[in-house]
DNA sequence: TCGTTCCGTTTTGTATACAAAACGATCCGA
DNA sequence: TCGGATCGTTTTGTATACAAAACGGAACGA
């Protein structure tokens, strides 16, 4: 594997899962003796991060993570929706009807794979979801638009950190979707899919309107 | 401006208007010799421009330029519809009608414009369109995606040279959104979106079609 | 005390040298 | 004649050295 992707992955996996704090400048010649890389690979690993939006050059000369605000969430979710309602779409037109119905007794078992497995299995659950829409599209270019979406998503979701209740439902949510999707119903598998959008993105921006208010109080 | 700036905007440029051929081998030696920089920043434009989809390094160590196929077009218009389509919804919500009105009648001089200034001119005010949208949906993220699917278009259109009467189409149904957000009517201007897109997208893929033929029978 | 300017330090941007890997051509064998 | 392997050449990947620019702090003046 080539160092720049090896620096590419590691400072990409560190900043999903917030071991680099947003704010926190990103020197390369820090981050070059910590990879155990020179500074010619982490640049373009930066460069790459830079393009996905997840190092903000913009201010300064020094790059530094964005952080996630209500209104980034809020703008993320508008451009989400345009992709996903579409892919729905679409996935419902092209679909194989028996990936689709095993992804419905997958969301149907949710509860239990929840309890049993833990919150880890679930988005696995959610992730082989995703795979099946991009395999349904069938267009690259639109599979790496929600690439990029999802990414950023999988920030906020950290940082939102979903209660159990709230999977639940999305869950069930996730099983209309997949029911309107093998049976080739293209306008309910659009509307569902927004339905569960505009539901996770209230439930984050409740969680990040909680802690807002409790930093607030420290 | 950085050497590799200038790099990434001399390549891109001469990308989008069909200067370097797809298929053309991008040695960064030579390049870098021709553009008068150092493999380092080239590597950052080379990088960049992969990114963006307009190298492919997917075959082969080399980077190519990728050709633009009917497939690939229509993929692209996938894209743009959904992308599009949303946006025009979210412009009519918020947008300043002053600046509508002001290009339904830019639209409606269309003729007039091609006429008297040419095709260039023409493209001038479709980019005004372009940055009305972009002021009125409001969301950077959204507007880094549509900026995506713009430069992919360029390529396109180049290809399939427009022919006037087309244009003249064109102009129509731009005008018609234009209305349609003026008044803030969502639904409509998604539609008419929607409409201009798939028109646009059959005028392409029969220049494509022709071209085609074309070389076939040379 | 506040603002401004200058200088030292740090950091990035670029160039070049070297190592590694991949492609292509040629030669050998069946 | 065709398939395959090996070797040479070319190209990319990485490291390091140097130049330039930007930030921060201190000192000076108002």
């Amino acid at each position: 594997m080539r160092a720049s992707d090896l620096a590419y992955e590691r400072l990409r996996d560190d900043i999903l899962s917030w071991r680099i704090a947003p704010g926190t400048p990103l020197s390369e010649i820090e981050l070059a003796a910590r990879l155990g890389v020179s500074r010619t690979p982490l640049r373009a690993a930066l460069a790459r991060l830079a393009l996905e939006g997840l190092v903000d050059t913009s201010r300064g000369r020094t790059g530094i993570v964005p952080d996630v605000s209500a209104a980034s969430v809020a703008e993320l979710f508008e451009l989400r929706e345009a992709l996903e309602t579409q892919a729905a779409r679409l996935a419902a037109r092209r679909r194989d009807p028996a990936v689709f119905e095993s992804l419905v007794a997958d969301f149907a078992r949710a509860s239990d794979t929840l309890a049993a497995s833990g919150i880890d299995a679930y988005y696995e659950v959610v992730a082989r979801f995703d795979r099946a829409i991009d395999e349904a599209v069938g267009n690259p270019a639109f599979r790496i638009a929600l690439d990029g979406v999802r990414t950023h998503l999988v920030r906020a979701r950290r940082m939102a950190a979903d209660k159990p209740a709230r999977l639940l439902r999305a869950a069930d949510e996730h099983r209309l979707i997949c029911e309107a999707i093998r049976d080739g119903d293209e306008a309910l598998a659009s509307s569902a899919t927004a339905v569960h959008l505009r539901a996770s993105l209230t439930a984050i921006l409740a969680t990040l309107d909680a802690r807002a208010s409790q930093e607030g109080i420290r």
